[in-house]
DNA sequence: CGGGATCCGGCTTGATACTG
DNA sequence: CAGTATCAAGCCGGATCCCG
């Protein structure tokens, strides 16, 4: 990653902004970056809206996320508990039992995704008008 | 992409629902997850908190969007006008003068995202310091 | 200035198989 | 049950050249 000759050390990422300002510093490859992307990644993305329903076991996760493979479900959930919005809570029981939850911020994160989502859910019909007449735009030419 | 044998056809694809029936849908593989990958893209989400911020050329928006090429602003810009966020206007003058902004949708959808951004950016020292302790555990194994 | 077309390397993803 | 290891394929994204 990093462009072929630009800054890569970052200035003032630690500061605490509000989201205006935040969006200027996240703009410079912040770590944010890297948590946006796990949390909005294609399987971030439904691990935490499933969790956002309850807590689950790995195989449970497997089921709910539908398509998801153990390999990126295991790297999915460590990314999330990484960062910290995930807690796994392993039973050292026979058979092994494993159990994954939202911490109090990644319930914070969830909330927030799943507003984004419900929000383009609901205008889904205005997209995909949208795009119709994009398309039909460009046909005649 | 679509799972080995699964059904691809998605039933009640167009429903307008609120935000916790909404991700179900969005979970089953619709057209809004396209639209999410376009938003919260490496450039798309830049390309919108650019763009929340004033109406810009194409060149101006290769300034602030920093590291982006030309082919993945121009890709990200017909991705998201496509989808309606994006409104661009063309001035057949000489040099060619091509204005972009954002639509009302798309002003929506940018200030959810920003929030969740902002969010993140706010709380990032605790993510910071669930790494640590998370890559401290994994170093004594 | 505002892009489109093409080529190509590398990260991401997905099957499959194996372990505790 | 709860994962890790390995390997091949595919798509994303960048560099480059080109045009109106």
């Amino acid at each position: 990653m990093a462009k072929q000759g630009g800054p890569q050390e970052v200035p003032g990422c630690g500061t605490e902004a509000r989201t205006e300002e935040a969006f200027d510093v996240f703009a410079r490859s912040c770590p944010s970056r890297d948590t946006l992307k796990h949390v909005t990644d294609r399987w971030g993305s439904l691990t935490l809206g499933a969790l956002h329903q309850g807590t689950f076991r790995f195989n449970e996760l497997r089921r709910r996320v539908d398509g998801v493979s153990e390999k990126m479900l295991s790297q999915t959930l460590h990314a999330l508990e990484r960062d910290g919005l995930v807690r796994r809570e392993a039973q050292p029981t026979n058979p092994p039992r494993v159990d994954y939850a939202l911490t109090p911020l990644g319930r914070e994160v969830a909330e927030r995704l799943l507003g984004l989502i419900g929000l383009l859910e609901n205008r889904m019909s205005a997209v995909l008008a949208a795009q119709e007449r994009y398309d039909a735009a460009r046909a005649e030419a």
